[in-house]
DNA sequence: CGACACGTTGAGATATATCAAACGTGGTGG
DNA sequence: CCACCACGTTTGATATATCTCAACGTGTCG
């Protein structure tokens, strides 16, 4: 068994769970990491894990004794009905740490699966354990992290609540650019994503077939395309209007990270206006 | 100015600050609060609040100091569309602390409002930033608490995503059961629920027409009834079998705790069976 | 007693689901 | 390199859950 303190990780490994760490928060309201909080969480990382796509990581109920970094690729978190079907609870993109939920309740209440391959870094609940007795501040980092996560699965309330379908696709595709503009992995007017239709049903409570018209809905009006896993924004502005999106609820510090401007481009703080 | 390790509550106030901060994570499955640190909230506590049914009382977006603790009555996260119409995002019971949130986020991204006649015990976030310095072990169960309302959170998602009008009304009555069993407030087999049916549609993700028509069919269906404000279970088996409800997402000590139970009755330990 | 909020019922409209079939398309093995 | 297969996408026809609009009923409170 190789020394606890000094994890056994190639330098490649290293940089890459360095980078993941990197991406925590980053353009949140909380301040980002600080560089020592950083390599505490680098030192308490003891492994990284490749998973493929499509494949259950966590099962629901199951007790758990360690939380993951998303590093890499696409996880969600969901539910499965009593006919089969399946409601998509949350989505995570790299920086996220999908399971960190689990660190207080001690397991999860849904499944957690991979969407593509996937790469993660594992935190034992121990490690978070000392954290948590000796570096409050951190702590508190990693409690509004996982306030984030509550902060969106009310907005997806919202959305499946009040709002049509091509409203709930265009409102999905808006977080989702926020998300990985904020964590650094959009390209200029577009993002990689890749999911199947039927994944876009299983997030929106839809079918997939009524996702497949209402996505040639958004491209005959102009707003955005989705094809061969790529979401192409035409509209940015036409499309959060339709969306009733307005990103406050992601507590970024660049309130038009929403969607049409770039981090460089966008003013000052978002806080209160009313 | 009053000393403020001192809160000047009158002896009646006291007491019920006390009764409130006994509820705080009861039946749940991190242990209940130690005396110590039921002893440490109180002394947080700096004023007892009463506020009239139908109130806004924490604006979206609004900068907070201090989180509210619910002693009594009920109150309701809300978010309002462009169409005037509104989506509950969450009902919150005694004992809960519905702008804890705001703790770690600093504003929240929804409204607050009181549906009943209510009464809350404030805490400056000062207090609490005191109690995360000092007693990781207490900081560590207000982080659960905050994680059952994101659990909660999910399960709204699962209800709109994916049953129909009268499974998720059932399935709110069974969450409600549950939850005010757990607190102490059901009296036999039925409860207090002092909502409207429009309420129930804001909840539901439904309109109050279609409500109405719901409520009645699980009434002929001999499940429960819903009259003046009382919902009274006739068949509880069968309402949670139409809801696919199912309570191991509440992470409540008692699993029967679901419905049909008293607390007396219920077995043992919920945790993992597969 | 009257007013107002909430509840109830009916008829008709519509968004989305369901079922079924055809159509790409990328990967695999022969 | 081609043929084929599996899986996802696209399209059409029909069904249905829920909404919308509108009227009427009922209880509560001043």
């Amino acid at each position: 068994m190789p020394d606890a303190t000094i994890p056994p990780f190639s330098d490649v490994d290293r940089l890459e769970i360095e980078r993941g760490i990197s991406r925590i928060l980053r353009q949140r309201q909380i301040a980002p990491l600080t560089p020592e909080e950083r390599a505490l969480l680098l030192s308490s990382a003891i492994e990284l894990r490749n998973v493929p796509p499509r494949t259950l990581i966590v099962r629901r109920e199951m007790p758990l004794r360690e939380s993951t970094l998303l590093l890499s690729g696409f996880v969600v978190r969901a539910n499965d009905d009593l006919r089969g079907g399946r409601q998509v609870l949350a989505v995570h993109v790299p920086g996220d740490f999908p399971d960190l939920h689990a660190y207080p309740l001690k397991y999860l209440d849904h499944d957690l699966r991979t969407v593509s391959a996937v790469r993660l870094a594992v935190f034992p609940h121990a490690a978070l354990d000392e954290i948590n007795r000796s570096h409050p501040g951190l702590a508190q980092k990693l409690w509004f992290s996982t306030m984030l996560d509550a902060s969106m699965h009310r907005k997806w309330v919202f959305r499946l609540g009040k709002l049509s379908a091509i409203a709930r696709i265009a409102h999905f595709f808006c977080e989702t650019a926020a998300r990985l503009t904020a964590a650094g992995l959009r390209d200029g007017d577009s993002y990689h994503l890749p999911f199947a239709q039927f994944d876009l049903a299983d997030i929106c409570g839809l079918t997939s077939v009524h996702v497949n018209r209402v996505i040639r809905d958004l491209r005959e009006r102009e707003l955005c395309t989705f094809r061969s896993s790529r979401l192409v924004i035409r509209d940015a502005a036409g499309l959060a209007r339709l969306a009733e999106f307005s990103p406050s609820y992601l507590y970024l510090t660049l309130p038009g990270l929403a969607i049409g401007e770039r981090p460089e481009e966008a003013g000052n703080q978002a806080l209160p206006q009313r």
